[in-house]
DNA sequence: GCCGTTTTCGGCCCGACTGTTTTCAGTCG
């Protein structure tokens, strides 16, 4: 059992205790856990196999939670999760994903209510039964109502994040196989959407039947939902659906065209085939004659492409939005790269709430080859993070100036802050404080409930102050779990050009925001895109190409993301008036 | 459940908001 695996028991431990009434610092420490297992670098089975070494010695691993881990490594199963799991039916911990609904409130529909599932919830909202209920009340029941559709949305889809692991796990068991000729994933996740519903598994193979036993014996396999001649569907441990399909070499491409999508971007490429007399589907390109048709290729992508006069487009750029426009002007745009990417502009240390320390974080950063980074602690208004105060910024910036004084040319560190705006307007620090900055990212923490109104003028005024040099997540979104606050962004886009600021394109695979469509709209404004992991630990500077592959998708070019440059170049871009 | 200790139990980042109450529980970040 892998450690994304562990982190999952741990996390699912943790929201059935919570259900229970459990003590709230015992579910944190799963829930710590899960994070810490989840973004080990060492897998956790290779650390129990070596007996020199002991979990324990893993900051919030300790006695009980490493034994844990070991049952769970020898035995795939954990009892304790078992009877859990008897007690509390599945369906109820949705009820968890509601916003403003914690564990309290929803063990006191299940008690009271007997209500087990969201479709009893929903009726029973309908019926007024739950304004009945003591702590419930009318407007309870309309917050339930609405957030049905986020909970609803939370159940059937995973993170990309999530659905990458999966798949590097689904590829590299596949690839033993020996009748395995060439293997491809598919669908959203190839087309790297921010969240993926399920996997599909392209396979050319002239051994359909041993593919498919061989599919079986998958680690993560719960059970399998159906066996035809071709087509294989089964569903992980993690709820995950997967689809196997067995398609012949000449119609590998054809299928994978087919099978990545989207389906409106394949709905006008089979149009622009039957204006020139052809068919495409999953088999191939096939001109059409009287009474028979002829096979014209689909063994690769580019010969379904190429059939119809058109360049390969990324899978990224496959939704039907602009790329048949773009196809028909010329050669596509070259889209921005991992490799592309200088520097990172947002992340946080252990002076708030980061696992690393400033050290830690630069050696990381010279580690993948970066040129800067902005180290954006919390400011005051975040006490949970305890967020800095002048006095202790002002410190942390004296600490950053001795290190660039020994670090030379290798990196440059900029004197970075991740300031609040506050629900009553206004930055959470000193003009003169920010003033001393080198890179001061303004961002909506609190108050995410207030009106477009209000929301959109706090986000104005901070793009308003001098010292504001980007916008971070600027839409609040948190995937599957809570949507994004109410915000004009195309003020918030005319007001970023007007005054020469940035918006963040958050790369935490939670976020991604702003989203694809948000990046095209703010590159069509002429709005400079950052992309920052949000960092709060050393791997986490990883999941820079999490944001690389939305950025992709919105269409952004190297130019149009700001962080390809180097500092010296990205620091004229502010502040320059649109 | 972890951790650290003044070594075996008490504290665990904490402040604000909301909707429900009429002094506060639950939720959120």
């Amino acid at each position: 059992m892998n450690n994304a695996r562990i982190a999952e028991v741990f996390d699912q431990l943790a929201d059935l205790l919570e259900f229970q009434g459990a003590n709230a610092f015992r579910v944190r420490a799963y829930r710590n856990a899960a994070r810490t297992i989840g973004d080990l670098a060492e897998q956790v089975s290779a650390i129990l196999a070596d007996e020199t070494r002991s979990l324990t010695e893993i900051d919030g691993i300790g006695k009980d939670l490493s034994e844990k881990c070991q049952v769970l490594v020898e035995t795939g199963r954990l009892p304790q999760l078992d009877e859990l799991r008897r007690e509390i039916p599945e369906s109820v911990l949705a009820l968890l994903r509601i916003p403003g609904l914690g564990p309290k409130k929803a063990a006191a529909l299940h008690k009271e209510l007997g209500i087990n599932d969201l479709d009893q919830l929903k009726a029973a909202c309908e019926a007024h039964r739950v304004r009945e209920l003591k702590g419930f009340g009318e407007k309870t029941e309309q917050t339930i109502l609405a957030g049905l559709d986020t909970a609803r949305s939370a159940e059937q889809r995973m993170l990309w994040a999530t659905a990458d692991d999966l798949a590097h796990e689904l590829r590299e068991h596949l690839a033993a196989c020996p009748a395995v000729e060439q293997l491809e994933l598919a669908g959203s996740y190839r087309r790297g959407r921010d969240t993926v519903g399920d996997l599909d598994v392209l396979v050319d193979s002239p051994d359909a039947g041993q593919v498919m036993d061989h599919f079986a014996r998958l680690p993560e396999l719960d059970q399998v939902l159906a066996r035809g001649d071709t087509k294989m569907s089964v569903r992980t441990r993690g709820g995950c659906q997967i689809d196997l399909r067995v398609v012949p070499a000449r119609s590998f491409g054809a299928a994978l065209q087919y099978f990545t999508g989207s389906k409106e971007h394949n709905v006008v490429l089979r149009g622009l085939a039957r204006q020139r007399g052809l068919k495409v589907n999953e088999y191939g390109v096939f001109r059409l004659r009287d009474d028979s048709e002829e096979y014209v290729g689909g063994a690769t992508e580019e010969e379904v492409y190429a059939a119809l006069d058109l360049p390969v487009f990324p899978p990224e750029l496959r939704e039907a939005r602009q790329e048949f426009e773009w196809a028909q002007k010329g050669p596509l745009p070259r889209l921005v790269e991992l490799d592309d990417i200088r520097g990172d502009l947002h992340m946080h240390t252990t002076e708030t709430d980061g696992k690393a320390t400033l050290d830690e974080m630069i050696a990381a950063a010279r580690q993948r080859g970066l040129k800067y980074i902005a180290i954006t602690d919390h400011s005051q208004r975040v006490a949970m993070a305890r967020g800095l105060d002048p006095r202790r910024l002002r410190a942390q910036w004296a600490e950053i100036d001795r290190r660039n004084r020994d670090l030379g040319r290798s990196l440059t560190v900029l004197k970075g802050i991740e300031c609040d705006i506050l629900e009553k307007g206004g930055m959470d620090l000193p003009d003169d404080v920010l003033a001393e900055a080198d890179w001061v990212l303004a961002s909506v923490h609190y108050g995410q409930n207030q009106s477009r109104q209000q929301i959109t003028e706090r986000i104005l005024e901070a793009l308003e102050h001098p010292s504001v040099s980007c916008i971070a997540h600027p839409t609040g979104r948190l995937l599957t779990r809570r949507p994004a606050y109410d915000v004009d962004l195309e003020a918030v886009f005319r007001a970023a050009r007007q005054h020469g600021k940035m918006l963040e394109l958050n790369a935490n695979p939670l976020r991604l925001d702003l989203n694809d469509v948000q990046c095209a709209a703010a590159r069509s404004h002429g709005v400079p895109i950052v992309i920052g992991t949000d960092a709060h630990s050393t791997e986490a500077l990883g999941m820079m190409r999490y944001g690389i592959l939305q950025a992709r998708r919105g269409g952004l070019t190297k130019e149009d993301v700001a962080n390809t440059r180097s500092w010296r170049e990205l620091k004229k871009l502010i502040g320059r008036k649109g």
